[in-house]
DNA sequence: GCTAGCACTCGGTAACCTTGAGTGCCAGAG
DNA sequence: CTCTGGCACTCAAGGTTACCGAGTGCTAGC
């Protein structure tokens, strides 16, 4: 597609306007003395790269700015990510060291995390169907007279909780024989296939039971709500100069859905980064965003991302996506410790 | 302190640039016609409220602009919140009738409509110290060879969930006799104050149960970190025309303990509004904050506040303010169903 | 005490020029 | 055929000047 030398020319064009933010003139080039020639000559080359879509202008007299085209010949021949800095390998391993608890909580410093690691705005996806598992135990509790509460346990140690308001009150034991019942049509069962309810002749105790079973067959939240956190937000504010594009940015990082459609979609074309207008997303068309899933025992469960300017330093950024998801990874599936308090 | 006169130019003024974000003219003011006065009598009035602190005279022959002291004279002279608007009420009904759930997901969808109604950003803190209430169940599970949940269902509704990792193996029947004895040993009693243990013979049963007595007794989480909720900081960003105000104040809007410290500050002083310099926190000196307080079951819990421009429109973000942090209260002290899933 | 009138100030805008970075192209060297 | 030095050309950016007009402060008169 490209001999060496143009290709040689293209990636110090991306590499000096990702530093700069500034137009990459034909003499900057040359004088890099990685070719070993003239600034006439670079300019020649540069004419062409324009031509075939990988340079752009911004007028007559100004250096030459990738195009989304530049960018993504640049990525695709990069080696692969760069190593972490040492600094930020140590940060990733003391968070990791130090994080533990609630899914939600986790997935929230996890956003963080990445936000720092790389100075640009991070993406995390909760997993989007937690795989219910098989329940371990259940139990009712009486909260006031017509207020009961059924909370069951896991097979990976989510609890599931649901309030249960009653018309007609109820005695403690009926509570207790209600329980019973229940946990013995659902426990070693999964939420999605309960056994059958064993009636026991008092009306309030197995109507009970089978809305204590129900409530736990019906999913609490509506998906994709809540199920995302962004990190560093602000940073995205210094990335760029515009106002008008710090607005845009802005806002749809405070579209949840946008911002889940948008790294499923990229996961889903199989790509790992995504430039520009690359992902359909127009007000989005000055940023690149970087991907990866990360898993919950073995099974791919969410998405960690990092968006941040079209001409943002992709290597760092791969890199840190890459050993976040894999840390991330490796921290949710310890033994199932960690997991939804939903 | 000001007379009649005064008052009025000085509101007229601070109404108009709060409106167009312009200096205001003596012509415009007095054009207004509340006053019958010509443009050199006004002129002359504001000339004394620049001198006693209230307006400010960017250059020469520009108009007035509020001082933050203007502000807090206006502030003061509210007759109160405005009712709100129609469809806001509308939007709040709507909210509340609609959300239930788990405390957090509550407090944070909160500040998405606070920031809604307002079009400022809003921040929402949660309650500081959710007082733990009598414990109400208690359950051990076994969820692998070396690992078992303890579970504790609080007063209201709150649900307790601690990991417990075992150095040595131990049988269902020991998890249960020990989940038993913890039982005993805290369902009735509260947090803070266990009741004794009864010891059974068994080493390996005695000592798991009063791990997970100790288990529960230990706090999850930090202190500050994870509980406060920002909503709509992409509105800050259409508040201000200057990038660099931006920049700091969505910096600030990321330190939660910044916020949350704030917000305490703000409310010790048994202030409402803080306006620009009035809270200490420099980068926010071009911003003001609306507080209030919500209640849980009659106890002040938390705060949830509003953080837009100085030149805010004051009466709307009061009024949604106080019916925002009123409805909150009353939707979390509903017999108890809404609370923290832990 | 209020107001009309007037001189004054000063930010904002437009017109203009200059500068210099960077290009495209061409002719000549290798 | 490829590369390079030279040169004319383009155009954004910055500086200067002039002008306009919004708005003020002041004063004299009602």
């Amino acid at each position: 597609m490209l001999d060496e030398r143009k290709a040689a020319i293209l990636r110090a064009v991306v590499e000096s306007h990702i530093r700069t933010a500034q137009p990459v003139s034909s003499s900057f080039v040359a004088q890099l003395g990685d070719l070993g020639v003239s600034p006439a000559t670079v300019r020649n080359e540069m004419a062409v790269l324009e031509q075939d879509g990988y340079l752009f202008q911004p007028h007559a007299s100004a250096g030459r700015v990738p195009t989304d085209k530049g960018y993504r010949f640049f990525v695709d021949s990069l080696s692969g990510p760069a190593p972490l800095a040492a600094a930020q390998s140590e940060l990733v391993r003391l968070f990791f060291a130090r994080t533990h608890g609630e899914l939600e909580r986790m997935l929230a410093e996890t956003s963080g995390l990445l936000s720092r690691l790389t100075d640009y705005a991070a993406v995390v996806v909760a997993p989007s169907a937690p795989e219910p598992g098989r329940v371990r135990s259940l139990q009712l509790v009486k909260l006031s007279t017509h207020l009961v509460l059924v909370v069951a346990v896991l097979g990976n140690g989510a609890v599931e909780r649901r309030p249960l308001e009653l018309s007609a009150e109820v005695s403690d034991a009926q509570v207790d024989r209600a329980g019973a019942s229940a946990a013995v049509s659902l426990v070693g069962a999964t939420l999605d296939k309960p056994g059958a309810l064993t009636l026991s002749g008092d009306l309030a105790v197995d109507a009970l039971a089978g809305a204590a079973v129900q409530a736990l067959l019906t999913p609490e939240q509506a998906p994709g709500a809540g199920q995302v956190w962004v990190g560093g937000a602000a940073r995205m504010a210094a990335a760029f100069e515009a106002v008008g594009t710090i607005r845009t940015v802005l806002g749809i990082l405070e579209e949840q859905y946008v911002l889940v459609t948008l790294l499923k979609d990229v996961l889903d074309r199989g790509l790992t980064v995504a430039i520009g207008a690359e992902h359909g997303i127009l007000p989005l068309a000055d940023c690149s965003v970087v991907v990866a899933p990360y898993e919950v025992d073995g099974e791919r469960a969410g998405t960690v991302g990092v968006l941040g300017p079209t001409r943002m330093h992709y290597d760092q950024a791969l890199a840190a996506v890459a050993v976040v998801s894999k840390k991330l990874s490796r921290a949710l599936s310890e033994g199932g410790e960690s997991s939804t308090g939903g």
